[in-house]
DNA sequence: GCTGTACTACTACAGGTGTCATAGGGCGAT
DNA sequence: ATCGCCCTATGACACCTGTAGTAGTACAGC
């Protein structure tokens, strides 16, 4: 089964933080904050940190000062933020979210290329195996 | 450009919501509760879909009992929350995002080809057009 | 006209989140 | 030893969200 565990629906700020951990590998409050944009409290960083470690999505050093890091993977977040999306908007669909992705953003050549390669990837997958999707 | 406008970032609930109304078009608060599963209080929906109104996402008639219906299409949902999932995620990367989508979720023969005359299709615009991406 | 039923408006409250201030602790410079 | 500085812990507060109770209003039937 795809993992799929306890990660409980991230929200837009926490994805923020990740995001930035997932860059740096891991941070002082000081470094945090101002991967953040440094306009913030130290302490408000202090406390949106550490209330992500007491949910287990950052983890945190035992040093000092303390190192906070990804306590997920993008690809965790990925999953599971966007199985929610495609459930609640496009009902599980795939195509139509892409479909807007290509629209509404564009591609570069590269990404293209790298798409149908994805996409020629997944037409070998499927026809040996047929997935079970879903419940 | 591309409209990008008001849609202030939905919460899950409110996409379980908004999903409904796309789903019935229009509905009083007593049918809201049933498309929600009937086990929540009726003033309960009558507080989510009154708050949803004032922020604009629902639309709801001035008849009694009063209908209420979606205030903005899911395309526009689907941008603006994977807009920002990308950003976060990926930071703006549609290829992992979508690698994701097809390795974890499988596509059908169906799929693939839509996916195809969309990349396709995105191939010749972007031959064309030079995109200009973002703000 | 009175009552009940269905709807609406308003209020409440607990839990989560963003924000920060303040107080305490450890350690190097003086 | 003391002073600062940086770090940590904790408390506080306002706002949002999910939940619902209660009171008011309008219409239907008696």
């Amino acid at each position: 089964m795809t993992k799929k565990q306890s990660v409980p629906r991230l929200l837009a700020s926490e994805l923020e933080i990740l995001e930035m951990l997932w860059r740096t590998k891991s941070v002082t409050i000081a470094e945090a904050r101002e991967g953040l944009g440094g306009d913030i409290g130290y302490t408000t960083v202090q406390t949106r940190l550490n209330r992500m470690v007491k949910k287990g999505i950052v983890r945190r050093s035992r040093t000092t000062p303390a190192k906070y890091s990804a306590g997920i993977t993008p690809d965790e977040v990925t999953g599971q933020d966007l199985d929610l999306l495609l459930e609640k908007v496009s009902g599980g669909r795939v195509v139509p979210l892409v479909a807007h992705l290509v629209k509404d953003r564009g591609l570069s050549c590269a990404e293209i290329e790298e798409l149908k390669r994805l996409i020629r990837a997944a037409e070998q997958e499927g026809r040996s195996t047929e997935r079970k999707r879903g419940e």
